[in-house]
DNA sequence: GACCTGCTGCGGGATG
């Protein structure tokens, strides 16, 4: 099965393109020394982001985000007019201000580390020094950046937070002379705490030089422009150059395989999210996963591949499988573990062996190898169970197929319950393998999720008081207001909001006011300030050290089953544990023959929107995607018969049993908000993927209450969040008062407008009994 | 039934 999918993978340098790079334009006009530079590497022309790149970039003046795929040159893109810009300017400029002259953001120490070694081999011949700042840095060389600043320095968030903290003072003359901010992988920041952190960052840098300072930003494939450039530069995205390098076709092979599974894996929360049922761990039912595993096995062995799993449990449990499989053929394990919990040392191994091309190596990885280092290309990937977004998938995809016009190859695999006669209506509809179709369909068509910018980001609003505060040595409450609110990178908090902000962090002891009204840290706050990990906006929670030998193999959450004596499943072996530490935090283990997977707590993963959107189409169309294999075919038709018997095409509220299922087909910020309407009206509500369960009512009851609610005048957020539960998510959350952590999370978390569209199509609907179907 | 990211200054002792 074959289907294009947007890429430039054309545009490569070939020996059919004579070497008249000068007949560009873009390259004319790069300063002699980059020139030289350019034509050194034997490049024969410039690539498209380049050449659109350089104009706008040299020019000075503006914002520019260069949006291109993996592997697109886009890096050079900003580098070549920016190193050019830097050379023109000290040869023009007899006064020169000292000073850092370009700002590059990663997200990722590897990413800088990896810029680092790129750029000292391009800015060698330009008198240019390249400086990199981040955790893993000695000391002595960021006294030395401090002490004498110039050139191009390759930093991380963080770090530059800490250079605010506890170099205020040198700012003025640390970045004077800076003339571009670059920021790399800007679509990991859009929407997160982390890039609340960069905005109010790069606003900052702007205030101590008291001037614009362009900003360049480099991104994946984008699907919301706008959105990228408004985030970029506040309020004023329209006025960003959007440079996209235009995209060539690449082939695409693509099969989703379909299994089933003996026992339904379903949890079910409830609105308060207080019970979900605890997972199995029961190897024997799960022949699915033997099955899944075997297919890897015997398709993937002998070549380079990226196998994601949903979750690190999964990776664990895949890695054992394939290990397993490996040792009974007798051959030597070339599948490797690979997320966030692994030490660095494990993890560089595993990239090692995947660069290494002597020898076949297959990594099962969560989205750690999504983005980041460069791993050169696989040949293939395969997806374990649905994809959770259009984006993410698009990212992995991008992995395989640059090799030499290569096809990209995909392989997704899902798994759903056996049908039995107490199968519940909402596994009928096989959601799994339509969420998978959903997302490939949208990935073939071009369409990604729209991300969500509506929080507020108060956590982070606390930590940039703090920072503000302890750069100036104190501020007034004007002052801060107009540093970081106003015009501000937080200028979705108005003045109510901040004050009663103020006041919540003075009552923790985190601010504390002289007699002129000045705002000093309090005790707590000072600490928290002098506290190493103040320099995160994210939150991190407390694990354990798993040693082995003397040798740090990575890190779990602590649960009850961590206990001297209990087996373990990491890093694709077996484990026994040996000893726990509470005190160090540490975990010493043996080698052993059994084991089980470790569990890792986390955060609920939200569907968006335009996905249960698709799905619903999917199910209503009479459309059979070609790249459905033979199991997955079976449980797209037995999904898409449910649909029709069951009466979804024109009801939307279910009797079954004594509980009522209800439908909204809308993203997940929607169901939520339905779901916490419907508890507030003294209900009880479980969350169960596609559908609501609302508990002890009847279908023309509740059917009654959502047209009822729908003719009411809807309430505001802040007075439904004031009902909900579990409401504090973010670092400095807990600070919060009660007013301020429901207009944080109704900002988050709820979607009224969307919720009272679908009451009011539910309540045009009529209700429908599904019991007499099953 | 989720994933990922990141982190200082200082003092004391050894070494060249």
């Amino acid at each position: 099965m074959t289907n294009s999918l947007p890429s430039d993978s054309d545009l490569r340098f070939g020996p059919e393109h004579a070497p008249r790079a000068n007949a560009s334009a873009a390259f004319d006009i790069l300063h002699q020394k980059v020139q030289r530079w350019v034509y050194a590497k034997g490049w024969t022309r410039l690539r498209e982001a380049q050449e659109k790149a350089v104009e706008p970039i040299l020019a000075g003046g503006r914002d520019v985000i260069i949006a291109a795929a993996t592997a697109s040159g886009k890096t050079e893109a900003a580098w070549l007019p920016i190193c050019s810009a830097l050379l023109f300017g000290a040869e023009h400029r007899r006064d020169q201000v000292p000073g850092v002259k370009a700002l590059y953001i990663s997200p990722l120490k590897a990413l800088i580390n990896d810029q680092y070694m790129r750029l000292t081999g391009l800015c060698e011949d330009l008198d240019l020094p390249v400086h990199r700042w981040h955790g893993d840095v000695a000391s002595s060389q960021k006294s030395r950046v401090v002490r004498n600043p110039d050139g191009i320095l390759l930093i991380t968030p963080e770090s530059v937070e800490s250079l605010f903290v506890n170099h205020g003072s040198s700012l003025a003359t640390l970045f004077g002379g800076l003339q571009y901010i670059v920021v790399d992988e800007l679509h990991s920041f859009i929407g997160t705490e982390r890039g609340a952190q960069l905005q109010s960052l790069l606003h900052r840098i702007e205030l101590v030089v008291r001037r614009r300072v362009p900003r360049i930003a480099l991104s994946a494939t984008l699907g919301d422009f706008s959105t990228a450039a408004d985030f970029l530069r506040p309020r004023k995205g329209a006025e960003v150059e959007r440079i996209k390098a235009v995209d060539g076709d690449v082939e695409i092979k693509l099969v989703l395989k379909g299994y089933k599974c003996a026992e339904p894996s379903r949890a079910t929360n409830t609105a308060t999210g207080s019970d979900a049922a605890a997972p199995r761990d029961d190897e024997s039912s799960e022949y699915d996963k033997a099955a899944i595993a075997a297919h890897l096995f015997q398709t993937l062995r002998g070549t380079d591949n990226l196998i994601f799993a949903n979750t690190r449990r999964d990776v664990e449990i895949y890695t054992d499988l394939l290990n397993r499989l490996c040792a009974e053929a007798r051959v030597a394990t070339e599948f490797f573990a690979h997320h966030g919990n692994l030490s660095k040392e494990i993890r560089e191994h595993v990239e090692g062996r995947l660069k290494d091309g002597s020898s076949p190596a297959s990594a099962v990885c969560t989205s750690t190898l999504e983005m980041g280092i460069d791993i050169g290309s696989v040949d293939s990937i395969a997806q374990i169970r649905a994809p959770a977004s259009v984006a993410g998938l698009r990212q992995r995809l991008g992995r395989s197929g640059r090799r030499d016009g290569k096809s990209a190859i995909l392989r997704i695999y899902v798994s759903e319950p056996e049908l039995t006669n107490s199968t519940p209506p909402v596994d009928l509809l096989r959601a799994e393998t339509f969420q998978s179709a959903a997302i490939v369909e949208m990935l073939l068509q071009g369409r990604y999720e729209h991300p969500y910018v509506g929080e507020l980001h108060l956590s982070t609003l606390i930590q940039q008081i703090l920072s503000v505060i302890a750069q100036h040595g104190g501020a007034d409450a004007q002052q801060l207001y107009g540093a970081l609110c106003g015009h501000g990178p937080f200028a979705q908090v108005d003045r109510y909001t901040f004050t009663a902000l103020l006041r919540a962090m003075g009552q923790h002891d985190l601010l504390t006011q002289d007699g002129r009204g000045m705002l000093l840290p309090g005790i707590h706050g000072e600490r928290v300030i002098n506290h190493y990990t103040f320099y995160t906006a994210f939150q991190t929670p407390v694990e354990y050290r798993l040693v082995s030998n003397g040798q740090t193999i990575g890190s779990v959450p602590v649960d009850q089953s961590i206990l001297p004596g209990a087996l373990l499943i990491f890093a694709g072996r077996r484990w026994k544990i040996l000893n726990v530490d509470d005190r160090q935090k540490v975990i010493d283990l043996t080698q052993a023959g059994a084991g089980r997977p470790p569990k890792f707590f986390g955060g609920g993963g939200e569907v968006a929107d335009e996905v249960r959107r698709t799905m619903r189409a999917l199910y209503s169309s009479d459309v059979v995607p070609r790249y459905l294999d033979n199991g997955a075919q079976d449980l797209f038709i037995e999904g898409r018969s449910a649909f029709q018997r069951q009466g979804h095409a024109h009801s939307m509220i279910f009797g079954w049993g004594g509980d009522v299922l209800l439908f909204p087909w809308r993203g997940d910020r929607i169901m939520n908000t339905i779901a916490v309407v419907l508890a507030s009206r003294d209900l009880e509500v479980g969350l169960d993927g596609l559908a609501l369960t609302v508990h002890r009512t009847r279908p023309d009851d509740l059917h009654r209450l959502v047209a009822r609610l729908a003719g009411e005048s809807k309430p505001t957020a802040e007075a439904l969040a004031a009902v909900a539960d579990g409401k504090a998510r973010d670092k400095y959350d807990g600070y919060l008062s009660d007013e301020l952590l429901d207009r944080a999370y109704a900002a988050r978390a709820f979607d009224i407008d969307g919720a009272w569209d679908t009451l009011t199509m539910i309540a045009s609907s009529p209700p429908r009994a599904v019991d007499a179907e099953l």
